[in-house]
DNA sequence: TGTACATCAGTGAACGCGCGTTCACTGATGTAC
DNA sequence: TGTACATCAGTGAACGCGCGTTCACTGATGTAC
């Protein structure tokens, strides 16, 4: 049956949330279409009547989840060491779901279509700018640099603490990738 | 027809050499059993002789990589900075079939087998406790600090390196971390 | 405002391809005598 | 050392399941008059 406008635009938004939670957690081959269809309440058959393929999805997934915050509050940045506190915490490495794209699907990433890279890429570019604002450093390069650095090894002691099965250990490498960083 | 016992042992290490190198350079899920064996030199039907699974290949791939030198020369380690340079270098961005595991497959490692989290594990161990060697740090603790840091901030940017598009972007993102890690 | 009809979002069955896995068979190895 | 036979690594055809994708159909929406 038909639906009225709105309702669509809903229903594809929740496809894009379903969508994006689910390929954080599990990856983009463990999820499939149809599972992503229930989780939002529709029937598979409906996936190609708003995109165009899985890939597509994926693509405009990461595009839903990375979208820039419309109107930022520019005088109210968090700190990059309360950033990295809060990214780096045992709570955002168990919930992958609400949590960094990059951390979560980086290395899949690296080999997903040409429109999901230039959407990760123009993500990259924000999330450095960004950063880069409340960066220690004397020059606009010295907090360029600081971003990168510090964003890196957020990212990385992330994928790593997610990677073992020992959770002391995981912890051990958040909580010396925070006293690392000064955090 | 039968082979000789070296011969098994051969093949064996060819597979585990070409899945290693092929699962880094295009993840777990697109290399298929038949192309490993292929570019092994076997046919797929030989696959099951070596191994329980295609989960039990990625687990041995995983330990076959990432073994530990047999009798390493501790008297010549290369210093934190100098593997940091080579690690963050684009020829190591650009070669994914023989650069760190961690960087070409975390995100996916996150999701594989109990066997392969728990090898990937005492890989972590390993490392860490190889890099604290050579790190800077007044204190043991400070330099296991120090070399988790680094780590991350390594594995971290080369993932995010991979991830864009845009080489000068790409490039950036290395030689601004290998800078911020004073290499 | 009310009616008639065209549109189209969603449904669910079906398709077909690819991949992991199995298996009967082959023939060289390795062993017993 | 030579012969006869059991073993078993590898071959390649076949299986079957799952998943992405397609399509005929449904029925409520939205529009033309």
């Amino acid at each position: 049956m038909k639906i009225t406008r709105a309702q669509v635009m809903e229903n594809r938004a929740r496809i894009l949330d379903a969508a994006s939670r689910m390929f954080r957690e599990r990856g983009f081959d463990a999820v499939t279409v149809a599972e992503v269809m229930n989780d939002a309440g529709l029937t598979h058959g409906a996936f190609y009547g708003h995109f165009k393929s899985k890939e597509d999805l994926i693509a405009q997934a990461f595009s839903h989840a990375l979208a820039p915050v419309a109107n930022p509050d520019t005088t109210a940045l968090p700190s990059l060491k309360d950033l990295a506190a809060v990214y780096l915490s045992p709570a955002h490495r168990d919930n992958p779901g609400c949590g960094c794209a990059f951390a979560a699907l980086g290395t899949e990433a690296t080999r997903s279509s040409a429109e999901s890279r230039q959407v990760l890429t123009e993500a990259i570019r924000r999330k450095i700018d960004e950063l880069s604002l409340t960066a220690p450093g004397e020059s606009k390069a010295a907090r360029r640099q600081a971003a990168i650095g510090t964003w890196s090894a957020m990212v990385g002691a992330l994928v790593i603490a997610r990677v073992t099965d020992d959770p002391a250990l995981s912890d051990e490498l958040l909580a010396e990738t925070r006293a690392w960083l000064g955090v």
